[in-house]
DNA sequence: AATAAATATTAGGCTAGCCTAATATTATAG
DNA sequence: CTATAATATTAGGCTAGCCTAATATTTATT
């Protein structure tokens, strides 16, 4: 098994890598991780030498198939256990973040699949992101960010970009919720920001930064 | 917060404690962790500089008050998770340990709590141990061995003190769960077989190593 | 192309938590 | 009471995973 400290460094390199395309920096993995440079080095040369990512001096480094399907793993775990925290025990969205970052590294083959199972299968986290199936299969999202949408336009709000929990209580105290429908009423040109209506009634005016971090399908 | 190491000193050392007195031995302790003593002296006069057991050299240790509460948190955690993974996932009794094992070292302030009120608050866990409540308070139960009762007496099955798999596994088989009645009908002289009638039905015949790893109440 | 800035690697060191081997202490038996 | 056995401690070493400081390499700027 791996330790919790190179399922760290899989996840961070898999989400860098979806995010930036194939290559990724030992600078950017070590922000991420809040590590320093010469840790990250080291760490990746045992893991390369693991097959866990493919390391290129000076170059970068990205997944071996190996590292990727490990990754997805991860992923999963962390993601049903947030499930798990909200939907049974009661947390808030923006609470289970910390507790899921070491629910994920519990090893057991049988465990994640019971809870995905007791869970009913989600396919989204209580973020909206999507939770890879036993599999490692992802459901395809064809989200847009509401910040790119014209006025009149109109979708469901069904993921954020800012996980933190400052943006999270400020969904919250707007009262947005995952599901509720949104339309774009109208766009300020001076500042951008965004007038919106949501669930057909209630009207709230936010920031660009604020629509730059909601995801919107349909 | 306590390392993982440092919580499975604390429970062994507490396990210890109940099962043999006040003072706990080097080797003992070194025995039930599966460590050379050279390490238990190590670890311990660390946990001593953090006034988690007293320790007298050469003369053996035990916890602190501020230890005693950190173990019987520990054991809480674990007890609580085991019957989430039974009761919620259906886990069976003798797959639990292990991945309970993990789980009891998962840090949070509420998780804990949470869990045991959407257990509904159990007293006891899948094995029949006690279960603390959130001031670390323990149900008294008066259970005995079963292998110390006389022909005629009966009771209830509430608890092991063998938590192997081999035995619950063949608890399973013989059909006997916790909670089920008991009834000694015939010790044998000759071998200290005992001849058991479960349920107020089905009788069978256990060696004194089954009546002797069977706590029976009421 | 030369220089400066940004990135990456190497070298050396540290702590937690384990190990083995050697030594010291305490208990037990004759 | 001494010899032996059992227990406990010390000394020295190791790996994982981090650190700082020094050095090397790549990229950007003039
Ligand atoms: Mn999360
Ligand atoms: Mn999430
Ligand atoms: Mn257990
Ligand atoms: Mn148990």
């Amino acid at each position: 098994m791996h330790s919790s400290a190179e399922e760290n460094y899989l996840k961070a390199i898999y989400k860098l890598q979806e995010a930036n395309g194939e290559m990724v920096a030992t600078s950017a993995l070590a922000q991420v991780l809040g590590i320093h440079m010469a840790s990250v080095t080291d760490m990746l040369k045992k893991m390369s030498n693991k097959k866990l990512v493919a390391y290129q001096k000076s170059k970068g480094f990205k997944l071996t198939e190996k590292g990727r399907v490990a990754a997805i793993g991860i992923i999963r775990k962390h993601r049903l256990w947030e499930v798990f925290l909200v939907d049974k025990l009661g947390f808030r969205w923006d609470e289970v973040h910390d507790i899921a970052e070491q629910l994920e590294h519990i090893h057991s083959l049988e465990l994640i699949d019971k809870l995905d199972a007791y869970l009913d299968f989600p396919k989204t986290d209580p973020h909206g992101d999507p939770i890879p199936d036993a599999k490692g299969v992802f459901a395809i999202s064809k989200s847009v960010l509401l910040a790119s949408l014209l006025p009149g336009s109109q979708g469901k709000f069904t993921g954020v970009t800012d996980h933190s929990s400052a943006f999270l209580n400020y969904l919250d105290k707007i009262g947005l919720s995952l599901g509720d429908s949104i339309k774009v009423k109208e766009v300020e040109e001076f500042d951008k920001n965004f007038t919106l209506v949501l669930k057909g009634k209630k009207s709230v005016i936010v920031s660009f930064k604020v629509a730059n971090s909601l995801l919107i399908s349909e």
